[in-house]
DNA sequence: CGCCAGGTTGATTTCGCTCAAGCAATGTGG
DNA sequence: CCACATTGCTTGAGCGAAATCAACCTGGCG
């Protein structure tokens, strides 16, 4: 039965939706094969995890559905989210090409589907197919990029900045837009991770979440967001909070 | 004369001594024939650019000698560096890779002499040796790590600390080591420079510097530094500051 | 000489961290 | 089903760190 499952998801690789948005596009049918037959699909559970700090890397995973947290910790114990992965991410990817041990640990946020491959796969891939490699340099030189780009918002922005910055960036993924203009979401984290990726204590982001409150532009409840303004936040991270 | 400099320092990218230990090392020996042949040799003054955010990416640069500052700007006209690239490093293939615009901008510290190489050539080595995109996908991805891991300091650290980081891995680059075990060094970076690499005022700084002159760990004047007991500086970033 | 950029220092205020208490939702074992 | 612990979040009070504003110093440089 797990056979059979296996089986119609392995077809389902030629088909999948996914495949033509991110780096797998450019195999062919005879690779795309390949693919199929090698990966193995996982469904997890919510705050389950997908690989670990410190454990080798035996091979990538594509996530299919919902949403993974990749975290990083340090010596001191804490644990500072990253960025998420969506449907259509490839993960792993750098542990795989340096041949390293994970340098991150992944976790499902909510129930996902993920599909592994196994590095001698991958390699086989990208042996046969260069168009691959190139691929995952895009890939790699946008995170590059990005992670750049948190580095100089960190560096310069007041806390909170940094958290109508990741707000909007939440929203533009997790969010829908009503009627009136407003928007609402599901916040995919709690608090403290959120805390943790502007660099502040949760009882800062608690106060600054309180602020924007009192300022009208957002409501909080639990999980849900309602941004009643987005446009003004919009402005207050163009507009310069500090003029120099 | 241009000629014939061009021709001698075209015979030394066979010999060159850097080639052995960056990404060119997996090229044959005709490849780097039409590498050395290719790429233009510079010199720069102290302070001049190398490339500037915004403009096309025309190419690689590979620093011979010298210091070259990456930096970063955003809308507020914040500039930060994001690092450093000495002799060996290749600078720009972010942006050669992904054909885009300078993001960032480069400029020689000080007296620097720095090869360009053509996106054309760039390209046709990749084509022709697969193991050279491996290569660069490998610089890529520490520069990745490189940046989680300036994140996640920046996130979970006091200023101090990120300081004293700063410091010691300036001094592994830029160091020398005295008969008792001080070291000395001389900053390639302004005090403003240092001081928005971590993410605070150049006043913060000198007060930072003040207090660690005051704990008898380090003196400064003008640009010379000396750490005098640089053991209890790598003990102060292990031992956490803050327990929890 | 005056000017300027880079750096230091001081005074003041703002901000964020810490510690601590309290609260709601959830889970667990009896 | 209730007593109880646990987890995630909020709120308050006090304090320390850092931003801000401003003065001043220093060494180059026209």
């Amino acid at each position: 039965m797990a056979e059979q499952r296996k089986g119609t998801l392995g077809a389902s690789c030629l088909s999948c939706p996914l495949r033509q948005r991110n780096e797998w596009s450019v195999l062919n049918e005879a690779e795309t094969r390949l693919l199929a037959r090698s990966r193995k699909s996982r469904d997890y559970r919510a705050g389950e995890s997908v690989f670990t700090m410190g454990e080798p890397s035996h091979g990538l995973y594509c996530v299919v559905s919902g949403t993974v947290a990749i975290r990083k910790s340090d010596a001191e114990g804490n644990v500072i989210p990253i960025r998420l992965a969506y449907p259509g991410d490839t993960l792993g990817y750098r542990g795989l090409l340096l041949d390293a041990k994970r340098r991150y640990s992944a976790e499902a946020l909510g129930p996902s589907r993920i599909c592994f491959i196994d590095k001698p796969v991958v390699k086989t891939l990208l042996d046969r197919n260069p168009a691959l490699g190139q691929q995952f340099l895009h890939r790699i030189a946008n995170d590059l990029d990005a992670a750049h780009d948190h580095l100089m918002r960190n560096a310069t922005l007041s806390n909170r900045s940094k958290f109508v910055h990741l707000l909007l960036a939440l929203m533009n993924r997790h969010g829908c837009t009503a009627t009136d203009g407003s928007r609402f979401m599901e916040l995919p984290l709690s608090r403290r991770d959120l805390a943790s990726m502007i660099g502040t204590r949760h009882e800062t982001l608690s106060r600054i979440i309180g602020r924007l409150e009192e300022d009208g532009l957002a409501r909080f409840s639990g999980r849900t967001v309602h941004l009643t303004q987005p446009h003004s936040l919009v402005q207050e991270i163009q507009r310069p909070s500090r003029l120099d």
